[in-house]
DNA sequence: GTAAACCCGGTACCATACTACAGGGTCAAG
DNA sequence: CTTGACCCTGTAGTATGGTACCGGGTTTAC
């Protein structure tokens, strides 16, 4: 049993951020005190380290949200989880292949940059602008 | 010399886009009307080209707005533009790895997976978890 | 001359994940 | 019994790149 400051201390996320994750249904406290505050116990530590490790892994709140809930869910089942993973997976290969095309463009167009040209010759702005002048 | 109206059917973005471009320094009307109606030059049009394809190329509208600033002062250096297309480069490998950790990571716990299994034995919940139960 | 199409400024909203107050109440140590 | 550390709610702001709407005025074609 502990208030929102211990866990904060112990996951290593800020107190509101905690507050946050509140708001989005993700991390609810096990209790109030009369006061008002808010009493977490283990679980919770472990809830928030679930979600910085789902965002590790790239999924966002909202993804991690319908994992949690698949985990506290009977009828959920294993294969559920795996096809989110790999909707994830299929995601960030794209990501890849799209910084992938810019890397390549970007290299490309600077194999033709000569230094000491002024900006009015560069044939790295022409190219972006795809005409010779503005 | 055109309004807003036929800027954006030439560029294929929207007006409110437009409207937001100029609020953002980047693309300016030429003139207004006496009625304050906007009016653009083919220049505007190029300035939007640029501003798309430097978005392809992974640039933010911040970065796009010194680029175009670049292109205008004369002091501007082609090098400086290499420079800035070299740190982009930098940055697209490093989201590239990440993502690339992210897809292995993904990828282990998958092969893990029996699909028939309820979510409460998922190896993929239990090692986005980092413990057993929750 | 009037109606449709267009444009104006201003504001507010979308998603994403937080962060930062303000203006209070509560708790523990000394 | 007071002081400082802690907590509360609620609101607003950060960055990013737009999108949407409102209540008007303007322009253009017929």
């Amino acid at each position: 049993m502990m208030t929102i400051g211990t866990l904060a201390e112990k996951t290593g996320v800020g107190i509101e951020t905690i507050r946050y994750y509140e708001r989005r249904n993700l991390v609810l406290p096990v209790a109030r005190k009369a006061s008002g505050y808010r009493i977490f116990d283990e679980s919770s530590v472990h809830k928030i380290k679930f979600i910085k490790n789902g965002q590790r892994l790239g999924f966002t709140l909202n993804e991690i949200g319908s994992l949690l809930a698949l985990r506290v869910k009977k009828s959920g089942r294993c294969g559920d989880v795996k096809r989110k993973a790999e909707e994830k997976i299929l995601e960030i290969e794209s990501k890849i292949k799209s910084l992938r095309q810019m890397k390549k463009a970007l290299t490309e167009l600077i194999g033709h940059c000569h230094a000491e040209r002024p900006t009015g010759d560069c044939p790295i702005l022409q190219s972006i602008n795809g005409v010779k002048e503005d």
